[in-house]
RNA sequence: GGUUGGGUGGCCGAGCGGCUAGGCAGUGGUCUGCAAAACCUCGUACGGCGGUUCAAAUCCGCUCCCAACCUCCA
């Protein structure tokens, strides 16, 4: 298999080489979240993908430019053209805060999980609120191009029009605009649009309406959608790389977002759609409106009537690994309990492969040539559109070589220095740099020297104890710990123990 | 109704023409004072019905289910 990246595009729906603009460099813009609310675990599985995706682009070489927005205006609860109302603002009079303070709560909040989930900070992450002045200009240069008509005081994106001048309109969905016009003929109060497919770039502001910005049109407040076409061609150019986001997103967002770009610069503004599939909730959307949902605060206490017990942050972000970011995920007690075992599994034979060393001698025999097999699988599945979970399938078959030379059952006789150097460079890597995972139980053990010490000590008492064959003690010393715990586990070279 | 994507073994989840996915659970072993861990071993699959092919979970047709989007959502 050839290492060449390929991604899947969801503007041809189809796998192709990925190639950027630039030699060597990428930009890559995704959807950030609106700052009314807490995150849920919904938003953190979009963001995770594609800080696992981010992280290997730098992997490959690459120096990416990753912009990430906040929305902290202008998305609207409702129908834009009746009593919509901005959510900031919304929530704003709901918990009496100014909007800025709500859009700061929420966006402290969003940093905060994203630091925990061990996502890596975009480049710039522009807020919808500090580029007034750039929506502004591209709602005049839309309705320069005469793609865009004002009504009292708000501007509506002509998609009719822009429809007959090209067929761009509908590609990145499937849909077509004699579809659009008979689903929502039923819609009310669509009296001030020219066709039920268009949509506001710039509102008018009722009077009640806190964030309002002056404008050619009125004093008002940008479309939803308006925001990333001008963030992103701002910072990225009028075309870039990779534009992202969550797979609810496509439309009419993303759709709206492209026809905007066109609209004002007659440019396709990304060369790469990629969309990441939805979490699920016992088979249902994750979401925010419909309370189908599980905070990652409640997922990590455990305090939940749909899960049995508390999971770490690092256990979810494996959980969330094992699927391909492409499929929907089914959260439900069963499958992350089953994950936890596998990231416990998969976290022992790291630290145990690191305590290892090579005997220095080794040739390459078959198994040598096994593992190399596999590390170079590790690297070919991520090319192929990030699939990490066969990346990790390979992982955990080379987790078994692992501890098979840690058993014995293997023999470094066949296998290479060189090699096994590999496979812990290879480990490090992946399981760490690019996967973003860390290892909880050694980041739960604080202040290590003096547990060491001390565990080193029971560990050694109840050896002891073992030779005598006094198994009342020695499993006293085990059930107590365990009841802490602390696991033991008995090998050939001693006792081992970790932290549950 | 339209659009997009799915239905894989007890569960989760890859694969998408021939080649073991992987994790969890289960079977039988090895090891161990016992247990756990680890290793080896063995089962249980591709919604249904047709078709193409030397070969189909993978392609085509029909059909039945499911989800997302079409209104704010990652």
């Amino acid at each position: 298999m050839s290492n060449q990246l390929v991604v899947h595009n969801s503007l041809t729906r189809q796998k192709e080489v990925f190639k950027p603009i630039n030699e060597g460099a990428i930009g890559m813009y995704v959807c950030g979240p609106t700052v009314y609310s807490d995150v849920h675990l919904g938003n953190c599985r979009t963001f995770v993908s594609f800080d696992t995706i981010y992280r290997y682009l730098l992997h490959l070489g690459y120096s990416v430019r990753y912009v990430r927005n906040i929305t902290d205006v202008g998305h609207l609860v409702g129908d834009a053209d009746s009593d919509a109302e901005d959510k900031i603002s919304k929530k704003a009079r709901l918990e009496q805060l100014e909007p800025m303070e709500i859009v700061q709560k929420y966006m402290n909040g969003f940093h905060d999980m994203m630091k925990i989930f061990n996502t890596l900070p975009p480049n710039i992450e522009p807020r919808a609120t500090g580029h007034i002045v750039e929506q502004i200009e591209m709602v005049q240069q839309i309705l320069d191009n005469g793609l865009a008509y004002e009504k009292n005081g708000s501007v509506y994106f002509n998609t009719i029009k822009f429809a007959e001048q090209s067929d761009v309109y509908g590609q990145l969905s499937g849909k077509k605009l004699d579809d659009l016009m008979v689903e929502t003929r039923d819609l009310k109060n669509q009296s001030e649009k020219n066709h039920p497919s268009d949509f506001a770039i710039w509102i008018k502001a009722a009077p009640e309406h806190i964030m309002r910005w002056n404008s050619p049109w009125s004093v008002g407040f940008p479309g939803w959608h308006l925001e990333c076409s001008a963030m992103s061609t701002k910072y990225l150019g009028n075309n870039f790389d990779i534009h992202g986001g969550g797979g609810d997103l496509k439309f009419p967002h993303h759709e709206n977002e492209i026809a905007q770009n066109h609209g004002a610069c007659n440019c396709s503004p990304a060369n790469y759609w990629l969309h990441t599939n939805m979490l699920l909730m016992n088979g249902k959307k994750m979401s925010k409106s419909d309370g189908n949902s599980i905070t990652p605060q409640q997922l990590f206490t455990g305090d939940s009537e749909h899960i049995s017990k508390g999971y770490s942050p690092m256990m979810l972000r494996f959980f969330m690994l094992q699927s391909h970011y492409r499929s929907t995920l089914d959260l439900t007690d069963d499958a992350l309990l089953a994950a936890e075992k596998g990231y416990r599994r998969l976290m022992d034979a790291n630290k145990a492969l690191a305590a290892m060393t090579h005997p220095g001698k080794g040739s390459a025999g078959d198994l040598d040539k096994e593992i190399q097999t596999l590390i170079a699988g590790v690297s070919s599945e991520m090319s192929d559109d990030f699939n990490c979970p066969k990346a990790l399938a390979k992982i955990f078959e080379l987790v078994t070589k692992v501890n098979g030379l840690k058993a014995g059952h293997l023999s470094f006789d066949e296998v290479t220095a060189e090699t096994f150097e590999q496979i812990k460079a290879t480990f490090q890597l992946y399981i760490f740099d690019i996967f973003g995972l860390k290892d909880d139980a050694q980041a739960a053990g604080g202040d290590n020297s003096k547990m060491d010490g001390l565990m080193e000590l029971v560990i050694d008492m109840r050896a002891t104890a073992r030779t005598n064959k006094d198994w009342g003690t020695s499993d006293k010393i085990r059930d107590t710990l365990q009841a802490l715990k602390i696991k033991l586990k008995d090998g050939k070279d001693g006792t081992e123990w970790t932290v549950e």
